[in-house]
RNA sequence: GCUGUUGUAGCUCAGGGGUAGAGCACUUCCUUGGUAAGGAAGAGGUCGAGAGUUCAAUUCUCUUCAACAGCUCCA
């Protein structure tokens, strides 16, 4: 007998080669019902895998991450041997679970594939998962998976194969269909009860823009029809949530294609809204110490030749402006970095004098890739929150954790919980794209693990993200659609102040060379804003709210009332405006609360009387009547505490 | 940049080989109405751009531009 661990610490005692459904069967056959795959002594694999010693156990259900993950993966399997049903000679690349569903890479020749034809696929996904079939578990020998491949006529998957040791091959069988595969899978296809392949795309085979693209399908699957469409539902409420939509909804900012492609322009609400922004940033930056300093919006080639960027990216960027005079050229300064570092050599500085902050809201301009545009989250002109900090090597990481301090200050204020802090690591081998030292680099790296491990946050490590002068600390959040952006990032920097030879004279009056922290908690204004738009549905705080007070005269009796209410809002410095166009005040009500202004100020003949305003909050509805001093309070209270929207 | 989808009024969209329609917004008039849409009249579009097929193209074909989804990229 082998003993089994449950979660809760329980033991019970199985024979040998029992397999986790076996074990729920024992336990109830409404849990079988449900058990998609198995965690066995911290490794997910099939609830149908045999256990042959002591081990623990986890039952894992549509509850358990594990458990989705499982059953789209399996759905991805399904999917494909619907598409082969249908498309015979089908190739196959990866068809891997993701966080919403799955998807599979296929090749299928001269033929195309439409979103009409998903339905199609769909059906006969019900259709084969009707069928039960059971996802059988082989293990084969390299020889014989490059048989059944070639043989099959899948480049993809030999491709696959020929990079897997011998003896750690497994095909998984349901149906008519093999597929090379690590799994694990769920028991069998009737756990897939409700179907929905959302979109058609192309994606490089292997992700290399090198290699052929394939048509990827997207998909996801339920085990029920309720999930499903409760799914659906919330995609959909989602996409009222993205800020382009409310972006031109609540006039914030617009395009043109004649001023460019990726250049945003901000209408005076949104204008209004940045400009709080920055205040607000601005403030608590001279709180901590940062020094405001401006700088152009062009610089000379030669700056960009020193920092390293133009050999970098030179190619890619907007090309030099050249100038009446021979040879002489400029580019729009894509980032602040050399002009700080030109600002840092005006005057010698001491070791006393460092740390030295300059901060900046500076504009910069990057030509993206066209495809990559994307709102406000990827353009091709954009303000950057930006600072550079030049201090001595034994202040680098106070100084990286003042900053972490700082990002999590203006988060807190935006009530930003769910960001993800992401260590940015160079690539684990190929070092040829980054410039500096490999000391340098281990510094900056070891700096960056040990102030976000001190200051608690938790962090996740990527390789290959780092920038090519220097690691960072990202802070990634989530769009509406559950797109990945990155926010506020803090990078390390020893190699700038090489390139542009910046020094200090310390206590031993000797030159040593400080070490330079590029941060940005916003990132960018535009990006942050438009996160900022998606997480509160377009529905500001009160401190950043456009128009925060929308006063509706009943009737044009009322006008008089009306405007000596505004005037003494604007004293208070208070953003309100006026309807007085010839509506009633069911209309007027309406337009405000879709504008979502935050306050609605009802006025007619009985508010007039008695010197008071009928209070109206947005999505909360009439809040009664009050004096307009302790409206005002009311305002000045909410402002003054930031409160974010319930 | 790559693959796919889409492009009709300021906005949201319908239509379709014989040079266009709705709702909202806009203008004017009527209405002075108490917490999510009062009524009437009017104005507004070379149907993204270019080329081709056709007696005739906004509609079909091709090219191009842009937007959207994904991939690649992201100082």
């Amino acid at each position: 007998m082998i003993n089994i661990t449950f979660p809760d610490g329980a033991v019970r005692q199985y024979e040998p080669g029992v397999t986790a459904l076996d074990i729920a069967k024992s336990i109830s056959e409404g849990l079988a019902r449900k058990v998609l795959a198995a965690n066995v002594n911290g490794q997910v694999v099939d609830a149908t895998r045999p256990i042959m010693t002591d081990s623990t156990l986890q039952l894992l259900t549509w509850v358990d991450k594990d458990g989705k993950a499982t059953m789209w993966h399996s759905s991805a399997h399904l999917m494909a041997e619907a598409l082969e049903a249908l498309y015979p000679g089908v190739k196959l690349g990866y068809g891997p679970s993701i966080e919403n569903g799955f998807y599979y890479d296929i090749d299928l020749g001269d033929r195309t594939i439409s979103e009409e034809d998903l339905k199609k696929v769909e059906a006969k996904m019900v259709e084969l998962a009707k069928q039960n079939s059971v996802y059988v578990r082989k293990e084969v020998s390299k020889a014989d998976a490059l048989a059944y491949f070639t043989e099959k006529g899948d480049q993809y998957k030999l491709e696959t194969i020929g990079e897997l040791a011998d003896g750690n091959i497994t095909f998984y069988t349901q149906g008519g269909f093999t597929d090379l595969c690590r799994g694990p899978h769920i028991p069998n296809t009737g756990f897939i009860k409700s179907i929905k392949l959302l979109s058609i795309a192309g994606a490089y085979w292997r992700g290399s823009e090198k290699n052929k693209m394939l048509t990827r399908i997207y998909g996801i699957t339920f085990p029920n029809q309720k999930e499903l469409d409760e799914y659906l539902t919330l995609i959909e409420e989602a996409k009222k949530r993205d800020h382009r939509k409310l972006g031109k909804e609540l006039e914030l900012f617009a395009f043109s294609e004649k001023v460019g492609l990726g250049l945003p322009m901000w209408l005076p609400k949104g204008a209004m809204l940045r400009e709080r922004l920055q205040r607000f940033l601005q403030e608590a930056q001279i709180e901590s110490g940062y020094l405001p300093v401006v700088t152009p919006h062009i610089g000379n080639k030669n700056l960009y030749i020193t920092s390293g960027h133009y050999e970098k990216y030179g190619k890619d960027s907007f090309q030099p402006i050249s100038t009446p005079e021979e040879g002489e050229e400029f580019m729009l300064k894509p980032m602040n970095c050399p002009h700080h570092c030109e600002l840092y050599k005006v005057a010698p500085k001491s070791y006393k004098d460092l740390p030295v902050r300059f901060a900046e809201f500076g504009t910069v301009y990057r030509y993206e890739q066209h495809g990559e545009l994307h709102g406000l989250t990827r353009v091709r002109g954009f303000t950057q929150d930006d600072a550079h900090l030049f201090c001595r090597p034994d202040q680098v990481k106070e100084e990286f954790q003042k900053v972490i301090d700082l990002v999590m200050y203006v988060f807190n204020s935006l009530s930003f919980t769910e960001f993800t802090a992401q260590i940015s690591l160079r690539h684990q081998t190929e070092r040829a794209k980054y410039i500096g030292s490999e000391e340098n680099w281990e510094l900056a790296e070891q700096a960056i693990i040990e102030s976000a491990a001190e200051k608690g946050l938790n962090t996740v490590i990527e390789y290959d993200e780092a920038a090519f002068y220097g690691p960072k600390l990202d802070f990634m959040v989530k769009d509406a659609l559950g797109r990945k952006w990155q926010l506020g990032t803090i990078q390390v920097d020893y190699n700038l102040p090489e390139r542009f030879d910046l020094e200090y004279i310390g206590a031993d009056n000797q030159k040593h060379r400080p070490v330079m922290i590029h941060r940005a908690p916003f990132g960018s204004l535009e990006r942050f804003i438009a996160v900022l738009i998606e997480h509160c549905a377009g529905k500001f705080p009160l401190w950043l709210a456009p128009t925060q007070v929308k006063i509706l005269p009943i009737s044009d009796k009322s006008q008089d009332y009306a405007e000596k209410v505004a005037e003494l809002l604007k004293k208070a410095e208070i953003r309100a405006e006026i309807d007085d166009r010839s509506e009633k005040i069911g209309k007027k009500i309406r337009e405000a609360e879709l504008a979502k202004i935050p306050y609605m100020l009802v006025l007619g003949e009985k508010e007039a009387a008695d010197n008071v305003v009928a209070v109206r909050r947005q999505s909360k509805g009439d809040l009664g009547t009050m004096s307009l001093e302790a409206f005002t309070a009311l305002i000045n209270e909410e402002v003054a505490n930031r409160k974010p929207l319930e």
